[in-house]
Formats: structure tokens, C-alpha cells, sequence
DNA sequence: TATATCAGTATACTTTAGTATAGCGATATC
DNA sequence: GATATCGCTATACTAAAGTATACTGATATA
């Protein structure tokens, strides 16, 4: 995928790219989707313990972008017929190579602070995301 | 960046990682930053311009979210003495970069509309992000 | 009997993001 | 003299996202 290599091959960008990154950006998007796709990434989990991991969430929020994440493809909910009832929630196959688009945000993210924080400091206030 | 590679890894994952993370959504934070972005890969732009080839954006939003990027270290505003004034907007060598991370969410996008428009079509309506 | 756990849902609310519309002062064109 | 262009800003609004708090029913534990 090197195609945006020539600057020039930009302007052939095709429509389906578009919808390709807005559906990348569909599958982060929002607060908690990130940090539930991370910790995930960990394993499968119950409702709970996602929870419990992910600091401050409540349930509704979860059980919504749970939801959202199952609808998309990112996750799977399987429900066990025990006492009380265990639900656990993976990662699919399409899910988990979520973790290549990340390795290219840590990359983007760790070079953009190194090449800013001489210069201008307050930029990296921006955070409207941060809690 | 091949550290996520052995999942084991994943519980390494140090703060600067979720930090870079962080950034790079911001980046992209929104539903105008993309397109903006996406316009400037071109080459530099002036106020209007821009906002004639990002479709139905309002000049307040595309103000607003021109001085977040600038506060961010994506992009760079020059003011020309002219009359009327020229105002350019480019992106910084970091801007610039950032499409490496674009090129990770088309791969990704394109690979998950693949594997998923076979059996569970609902799941790209998804969109909350589409106008 | 009282309390806790499981996986959530219901209702009401606040905050943030985005839209719509109008206008600025200087200059250039009709 | 009327209208258009430049790069925006001001005000008022709607819509979307997120929070707070309480609650469910079955079971297990104290």
C-alpha cells in the first residue's frame, strides 16, 4: 500500500478508500471504543470485567458501544447458559488487526510529539478527547 | 513497530503509547478534520478554496477546526499582504505524515469490507460519521 | 434476612459538536 | 452606486454524545 508514495496519486484517490477510512474512523470512534478494543486485545472478556478495566465507564456506555462494536464486525458476544448468566465478548479476526491501524497511530502519535514538544508545548493540550 | 506482534506485548504497552494514540484520533477528531486534511495532501490552500472543495463545511467550522489543526502542529497559516488579504494553509512535515496513517485505515477498511459484506451487510450502515 | 453478583436497561439530565444565517471592512468589478 | 470577493466572526439554534442514578430477576454468600 504504497500509494499515496506520489503525491500526485492522491488525486486518483478512488471512493472507496474514502468510505474505507471512514470506517476505520467508524470503528474508534467516540470516547470508549479505543480503550475497549485495547483491552480486548488482551483476550476475551466478560462484561464485568471490561468494566471494571475500563476506568470510568459506565454500563450504559458499554453495553452501547458494545453493541455498536458487534453490529460492525469488531466483536463477538457469546452468551453461556450458566448460572448467572456469563456473556463474553471477543475480538473477530477483523477486530484484532486493529492493532496494525494503532502500531501506525503510536508511530504518527510518538514522532509528532518528539518533532513539537521543543517548539510549542501548548499544542499538546489539545486533547478534547482526554477525560 | 512491530511490538504488538507478540500479544504478550500488549500488556506492556507504556503511557506514552496510549498518549501517541490519543494524538493521532485527535488529529482526525471531528467530522471535518479528515476531508481538511485530505484536501491539503494536495498542496497548500487558501481559506475559500478549501471550503469550496470540502463540501457543505460552514466557515465557522472549517475556522475552527483550521486553528485547531494549526494549534496542533498539522498544519501552518500564512498571512500574505495583499489586498484583500491571502491566507495559505499547509501541512507541517507532520501533517504530511499523517498519511501513512491514512494508507493503515484503507488497508484496514478495505480488507474489513471484504470479509464482512458477505455475510452481515447491516454492518457497514453503521455510519454515524456520514452526513 | 441482608447483601452481593451477573449483564445489563430506563429515565432524566448535561455537555459537546455541528448548523444556519447574518454580518464585518477593504477593495475590485459592473 | 450596487454587487462580489477575501477571510473570517457573532449569535442563536439543533442534534449528538456522554453522565448520573436507579433499577431488574435470578442466584449465591454471609
Amino acid at each position: 500500500m504504497k500509494f499515496f508514495e506520489k503525491l500526485e496519486n492522491v488525486k486518483k484517490c478512488p471512493v472507496s478508500y474514502v468510505l474505507a477510512v471512514q470506517d476505520t474512523l467508524n470503528a474508534f470512534h467516540g470516547k470508549w471504543k479505543m480503550p475497549i478494543i485495547g483491552t480486548l486485545l488482551f483476550g476475551k472478556k466478560r462484561f464485568k470485567e471490561i468494566e471494571r478495566e475500563v476506568s470510568k465507564i459506565t454500563p450504559r456506555m458499554l453495553s452501547q458501544e458494545l453493541k455498536d462494536l458487534e453490529v460492525n464486525g469488531i466483536v463477538t458476544r457469546t452468551v453461556y447458559n450458566t448460572t448467572p448468566v456469563t456473556v463474553e465478548y471477543e475480538l473477530t479476526p477483523s477486530g484484532r488487526e486493529l492493532h496494525l491501524v494503532m502500531e501506525s497511530m503510536i508511530t504518527w502519535g510518538l514522532q509528532h510529539r518528539q518533532t513539537n514538544i521543543m517548539e510549542n508545548l501548548p499544542a499538546l493540550n489539545m486533547g478534547r478527547r482526554s477525560a
